[in-house]
RNA sequence: UCCUUAGUAGCUCAGUUGGUUAGAGCGGCGGACUGUUAAUCCGUAGGUCGUAGGUUCAAGUCCUACCUGAGGAGCCA
C-alpha cells in the first residue's frame, strides 16, 4: 500500500480540493451495497460524523471485502471527491484497502442498530465506539479543557491535594481504607485492636472524600486556588447520580465571603456551558436528538427542555438565590405542601430539605437553577461558619434541574476559638487537626470555597440521566469491572 | 441499605385464566438490486425462558430464596 499521511475525518470532512489522494483510517460502523458499488461509514472518533467510503467491487479482491465488517478497523486510500449522495458533502473513493483488525461479527457485541444504555453499560469497553459515548467523550475532554481554562484566566493556582488521606474527619461519608497489612495476618496490639503502627504509613489512612482541607491551606497562602483530581466515597449509594469514584472540582479563594462564592460558582458554571455551546455544537446536537428520540412516547408535559435550548437557559438566566429560611415559607406556603403532595410535610426552621423539596423549588416553582444559603448548622459541616444568629450558617447549595446539588460550599469559618468549639461540639477530634487549624492561628482570613462534582455537570451538559454513562468507567457499589 | 419493578434468541421485546412443537422486529448469514444513508426485497440459522429449590398430572407462566439490571428514597458532589 502506497504510504500517505493519515488525515483525520474531522479534517477530511471540511475539505473542496476534490480530486487530491488522502488516507484514512478508523473503525467501520456499516458496509451495504450491491455488486456494483459499496458503501462504507468509517469513524475514527474525531468527531461525531462518519466518513464514507466508496467501492467498486470488481476493483479489488472479493476476500478482502468480506473482511470489511463492523467494527473491523481498516486503512483506506483513495481520492477525495465531491458526494452524489444527499448524506454527506464530500466521500473517498477508494484505491487501496489495508484491512488492520480483523472483527468477527458473530463474537462482536456492538450491532449496526440502536442498543441500550444498559447493555452499552456492561460493555463499557468497547462503548466508545458508539456515536452516543463518543460524543460524550469528547464533551467531557472539552469540559476538562474549560475548568482549567476559566481558573487560569482568573489567576487561581492548580493544587494537587493528596489522594492518600490520614485524617478521617472530613465529614464527607464513609470512606476507603489504604493499606499494605496483610489481611489474613493482621498485627494486633496487646488489647486486641489492629496495629496500624506496622501498616505502610505507620497509621490508619483512606482514599479521600475531599481536598477541601488541603486546599484551604494552599488558598491561605496562594490567594485563590483550585483541585481537580479523583475523590471516592464508600457509600453503599445505588442511585443515578452517585459514584464511589468521581471527579471533583474544589476552588477555595481567600478574602472572600459567601457572595464572592456564589458569584465564582454562577460564573463558572456558565462559562462551562457556553464553552460547550461554542466547542461542542455536533455532539450536543447530536445527543439533542438522541434524547428527543428516547423522549418521543412520553406525554408532552414529561418531556425535557430541547438539551441546546435548555443549556442557552441556564447560561443567559440569572441564578436564584435565597436563604433556608427563605425557601422554607415558600415551601411551607406551597399549595403543595398544604395538599399534603409531599411525603414530607414542611412544618417549619429545621426541617431538613428532601429531594422532593428541592425539585419542587427549582423545577416548578422558581424554574431555575437556585443557589440555597444559610442552613441550620445541625445539619452541615463543622468548617462552615456561624452567623450571628448562632443557629444557621454560611453554606451555600447550587441546585439544577434534574440533578439536584450540583455545587455545596461555604464560607468558612475563620476564628480559631468558634472552628475548635465548633469541633468539639460535633465530636470532631482537633487534636488530630492542628495542622487545619494552624491556618487559624497564623494570619488568619475569611476564606471560601465549593465543591462541583463533575460527573453531575456532565450529567447537565449531555442531558444523560444516568451518571454511570458520563464517566468511562463508572465505579458503584459491587461493580469494578475494566 | 430500603421500596417498586424487571430478567425469554446476539440486541429490543411479545408470550392470555398454568395445557401440545416458545414467537416477532432488528442484527448475522445466503441471494436479488447501478449511488446507498439504521438502504430495500426474498430466504435462512439461532433458545438449559437469570440461578437454585418447591407446588402441580402439567410451570416461561404460581410460591420461596438468591444473583443481576432499572426507577425512586436515604447519603451527597
Amino acid at each position: 500500500m502506497k504510504h500517505i499521511g493519515r488525515t483525520k475525518i474531522v479534517q477530511i470532512l471540511t475539505l473542496t480540493d476534490f480530486g487530491i489522494e488522502v488516507n484514512v483510517k478508523g473503525w467501520v460502523r456499516t458496509k451495504r451495497g450491491n455488486k456494483q458499488v459499496l458503501f462504507i461509514a468509517l469513524n475514527d472518533g474525531s468527531c461525531i460524523h462518519n466518513l464514507q467510503i466508496v467501492v467498486e467491487p470488481d476493483k479489488f479482491d472479493e476476500h478482502l471485502l468480506k473482511r470489511i465488517t463492523t467494527g473491523a478497523s481498516v486503512s483506506f486510500n483513495g481520492t477525495l471527491n465531491k458526494s452524489n449522495g444527499s448524506g454527506q458533502a464530500v466521500e473517498i473513493l477508494a484505491s487501496e484497502i489495508e484491512i488492520l483488525g480483523d472483527c468477527d461479527v458473530d463474537k462482536y457485541p456492538l450491532q449496526p442498530k440502536r442498543h441500550s444504555l444498559e447493555f452499552l453499560r456492561e460493555i463499557a469497553h468497547l462503548r466508545y465506539r458508539t456515536n452516543t459515548f463518543g460524543a460524550i467523550a469528547r464533551i467531557r475532554h472539552a469540559m476538562v479543557f474549560a475548568v482549567h481554562q476559566f481558573f487560569t484566566q482568573k489567576g487561581f493556582v492548580n493544587i494537587h491535594t493528596p489522594i492518600i488521606t490520614s485524617s478521617d474527619c472530613e465529614g464527607a461519608g464513609e470512606m476507603f481504607h489504604v493499606t499494605t497489612l496483610d489481611f489474613n495476618n493482621l498485627p494486633l496490639t496487646e488489647d486486641g485492636t489492629i496495629n496500624y503502627n506496622e501498616d505502610f504509613f505507620g497509621k490508619q489512612t483512606n482514599l479521600t472524600v475531599s481536598g477541601q482541607l488541603e486546599g484551604e491551606l494552599a488558598a491561605m497562602a496562594m490567594g485563590d486556588i483550585y483541585t481537580f483530581g479523583p475523590t471516592f466515597r464508600a457509600e453503599n449509594s445505588n442511585t443515578s447520580r452517585h459514584l464511589a469514584e468521581f471527579w471533583m472540582i474544589e476552588p477555595e479563594m481567600a478574602f472572600a465571603d459567601l457572595n464572592d462564592n456564589m458569584d465564582l460558582a454562577e460564573e463558572f458554571l456558565k462559562f462551562l456551558i457556553k464553552q460547550a455551546l461554542i466547542g461542542c455544537e455536533d455532539d450536543l446536537l447530536f445527543l439533542s436528538n438522541r434524547l428527543k428520540e428516547e423522549e418521543k412516547d412520553k406525554k408532552e408535559e414529561e418531556r425535557s427542555m430541547e438539551l441546546i435550548e435548555k443549556l442557552k437557559f441556564v447560561h443567559s438566566n440569572d441564578f436564584v438565590r435565597l436563604t433556608y429560611t427563605e425557601a422554607i415559607a415558600i415551601l411551607k406556603d406551597s399549595k403543595y405542601n398544604k395538599n399534603g403532595k409531599f411525603k414530607y410535610n414542611i412544618t417549619g426552621f429545621g426541617n431538613d430539605l428532601q429531594s422532593e423539596h428541592e425539585r419542587f423549588l427549582v423545577e416548578k416553582h422558581f424554574k431555575k437553577p437556585v443557589i440555597l444559603t444559610d442552613y441550620p448548622k445541625g445539619i452541615k459541616s463543622f468548617y462552615m461558619k456561624l452567623n450571628d444568629d448562632n443557629e444557621t450558617v454560611r453554606a451555600m447549595d447550587v441546585l439544577f434541574p434534574q440533578i439536584g446539588e450540583i455545587i455545596g460550599g461555604s464560607q468558612r469559618e475563620e476564628n480559631y476559638d468558634k472552628l475548635v468549639a465548633r469541633m468539639n461540639e460535633m465530636g470532631i477530634p482537633s487534636h488530630d487537626m492542628q495542622w487545619y487549624l494552624d491556618t487559624r492561628r497564623f494570619g488568619t482570613a475569611i476564606h471560601s470555597g465549593f465543591g462541583l462534582g463533575f460527573e453531575r455537570l456532565m450529567l447537565f451538559i449531555t442531558g444523560m440521566s444516568n451518571i454511570r454513562d458520563v464517566i468511562p468507567f463508572p465505579r458503584t457499589p459491587k461493580n469494578a469491572a475494566f
